[in-house]
DNA sequence: GCCAACGTTGGC
DNA sequence: GCCAACGTTGGC
């Protein structure tokens, strides 16, 4: 399969973009995602490859902020019992911040981004889907 | 701080 | 298996 997109929330005061651009080989692990839907898409359809979509959440505004990309697919997490793991996590690398961000009410503007999950009911899912519509819509938006 | 949305838990 | 109570997320 080819490479797919995916949006990661974060609150920034738990961990940022930049946080992330700081770490060495500018990578972490993100594991404690505990909410079954995510943890199925953390183990089943993350791969390497892939690239993210960094969004901070409780923020003023709340917005997109910065491009990753999975450089490690889904894997059982420090918690979890070797034989039957529990939660997975993946390894996200900083590729660039957005030339600007994008912010919710900005997507939500966006006739293109009607149906993104991050504007109906997947407004809770921290790990979520993005279509390459999508993707692109968010890019023009941020201006590159 | 409020509250809507929605996932989880547990009694039955 | 149903569903009410409860807890969490996260925008506003």
């Amino acid at each position: 399969m080819g490479k797919r997109y995916w949006l990661f929330k974060s609150e920034p005061s738990e961990f940022s973009f930049e946080d992330l651009q700081h770490r060495p080989r500018r990578t972490t692990c993100w594991d404690g995602v505990r909410n079954y839907q995510a943890r199925n898409l953390l183990r089943d359809e993350v791969k390497k490859g892939d690239e993210v979509l960094f969004y901070h959440s409780s923020t003023k505004p709340p917005a997109a902020v910065g491009i990753a990309e999975v450089v490690r697919g889904g894997y059982p997490d420090a918690t979890s019992d070797r034989q039957d793991p529990t939660w997975y996590a993946v390894d996200v690398r900083a590729v660039r911040p957005l030339p600007r961000p994008v912010s919710l009410a900005a997507m939500r503007g966006s006739p293109a981004l009607r149906s993104m999950v991050l504007l109906r009911r997947g407004m809770r899912l921290s790990v979520q889907p993005v279509t390459a519509a999508e993707w692109r819509a968010v890019l023009r938006l941020a201006g590159e």
